[in-house]
DNA sequence: CGCGTATGCGCAATCGATTGAGCAAAGATG
DNA sequence: CATCTTTGCTCAATCGATTGCGCATACGCG
């Protein structure tokens, strides 16, 4: 056990075996057999290694290999059950196929992002995923400067192949759940509140637009009104409720479960009226799924939309295509008779 | 724009610019004035690198120099607010701190933790998080022995500092909180259920200490049936839940948000009963606090922990001491007059 | 003009691992 | 024994950026 600061280098090792700097890379690569070095040699360098600790510099091999296998991803937060979902099976994903994964939090920060996938390209990633990012098309502009491949997921982009779920037919879906819901159990559906999102952000243009199909599906016109579009934030989603007290049977689209947050935050202060209340919210959380009113949940497909974006990585993107992927709804009541 | 797949380095530069690589180096990284290179070729340097979309290659550059300034965690799971939480403000904490944070998730194997530690490790982190590991030791010990500081969070090891919750006083204070207010609302209390969590476990067992030293405070003998630590699995607890009808008024420690969903699946399935039935649970999850019936959460201190982890970095270590944090109490009850 | 100092920049060694090429010795073949 | 093949290993160039050192030229000043 050396004391010394500095790091052991397959030199200090090919002096103790008594051997050279090339074999002992190759005994500890795995490429020894292709190199003709004996068993005996091999076993006793890999002692050795053991021994002393030994991790090869990955900066020094990195920087002689043609690839790296690095692959990077880009979420922006980890305040939700979907981000943390997707990085957790993206990991699981690329170590399978191979790869080192690295995942970076950039914030919803459209600076930190382009900054964090420029370092992701420094360290040679070979591909960039990046998830929710609020400027893809600046990153995806940087990634095919440098060669790099790069893929947008959950949000689209004009500069990469997009992999995004069908935010159209799930709300649309979840709208129509809701609104059959309150007709079964109060007898009547008025039209639904639109709570959460930004209405510039693609994902939310698209779920309105699956919520005003359905409205319009049933010939339900929807005041302006109802649509609280008042951004990602629980606070605000809460404040823009404020007053609202139902008098009849109500019922709310919850868009993303930081809003959800707000919703529930004005529900329970409700005077009066929340046993009316029904919502549904795109997105899923395990516990959403317990809250007195909820509906139903969309769980985006976080392993179906993985699986499309490693399906794309390596292959010549020829298009820069949406490819689209079902929601699944989640229904938490029990089906009422008609 | 070429269309080469090789990358743009400094000596194409140089060329493009008329100039040596070592000044293109200096102008790039930012050393130029002590090198004495003149403002109009930094600017020249600076616009044909911009043109060209120039990325610095890491791996060539962390090679030459002698601090990386990266800095690893490894995280078990993403499936709960709390690791999220923790991953997010340890990037950001880093940053801040002039780091790169590299955060891995290993599903709470031994094997790919160790696996992850030593892949940060050759990639020259200069200090490793490990938070929740399952076996600490034996990546401090690899720590150790290339030369690389280690941290314990959230799990206690042997073989580096540990920065954790406290365990012991924050079970303590939620079981007296759930006791007190069974007392209030339905005038007596009963020995409270202990479910999820592996005794096995530090934090469980800490946990378990401080639940049981919340009865013993107050003479309550605790039937060993009543605790049902059956791991971390909702499925589990719920299991473990299963076929237990409430008749009384009944309070539940709830080890985990994890458990909690297992608890909450018994809970709604009860034919009977489900309205005496009043719970706290150890550990924080915003729709947590919504739930019927949750009387108390206990938070986790995230920013503190990462706080007094980040003000061991660097310094040498001369103690393999805990580093206890307090939890913080969330009572989601109103206070019930006495 | 002569000498000292400041300015501006390039040369070449270096970081640690990889890898094509090649050399020496042992073994096989006739 | 001579020649060819195989085995086992080493040499040295290389990846791209960094950095100590040193060489010009320009400038200041008496």
């Amino acid at each position: 056990m050396e004391k010394s600061t500095k790091k052991t280098t397959i030199y200090d090792l090919a002096e103790l075996a008594g051997t050279s700097p090339s074999a002992v890379s190759s005994v500890l690569n795995g490429t020894w057999k292709k190199r003709r070095i004996s068993q005996k040699l091999a076993d006793r360098i890999a002692k050795i290694a053991d021994e002393q600790g030994y991790a090869v510099n990955a900066q020094a091999s990195l920087l002689r290999k043609t690839r790296s296998h690095i692959i990077g991803m880009i979420v922006p937060k980890y305040d939700n059950r979907y981000f943390g979902e997707i990085a957790e099976q993206f990991e699981a994903k690329a170590r399978a196929a191979g790869y080192f994964p690295v995942v970076t939090c950039t914030q919803r920060d459209p600076d930190l992002e382009f900054e964090a996938a420029k370092e992701l390209i420094s360290y040679q990633a070979e591909c960039l995923i990046a998830t929710g990012a609020t400027d893809p098309d600046r990153i995806s502009a940087f990634c095919d400067a440098a060669g790099v491949q790069s893929i947008n997921l959950d949000l689209p982009g004009r500069g990469a192949t997009s992999v995004i779920s069908d935010n159209f037919a799930g709300a649309r879906d979840l709208t129509n759940l809701i609104l059959d819901h309150l007709s079964r159990e109060f007898g009547a559906a008025t039209p639904l509140h639109f709570v959460g999102g930004r209405l510039t952000d693609h994902n939310t243009a698209e779920r309105l637009r699956g919520f005003l199909a359905a409205h319009e599906g049933r010939a339900m016109t929807l005041p302006d009104s109802h649509i609280l579009a008042t951004g990602y934030s629980a606070d605000k989603a809460a404040a823009a409720l404020n007053g609202f007290e139902p008098d009849i049977p109500t019922g709310i689209f919850v868009n993303s479960t930081i809003s959800l947050e707000g919703v529930m935050l004005w529900h329970r202060k409700l005077a009066k009226g929340a046993e009316h209340v029904r919502f549904g919210c795109f997105d899923w959380d395990p516990f959403g799924a317990y809250l007195p009113g909820n509906i139903a949940m969309v769980e985006q497909d976080v392993g179906t939309m993985l699986e499309k974006a490693f399906n794309l990585i390596g292959k010549l993107q020829t298009s820069r295509d949406q490819i689209l992927v079902p929601c699944k709804l989640r229904v938490l009541v029990p089906p009422l008779d008609r």
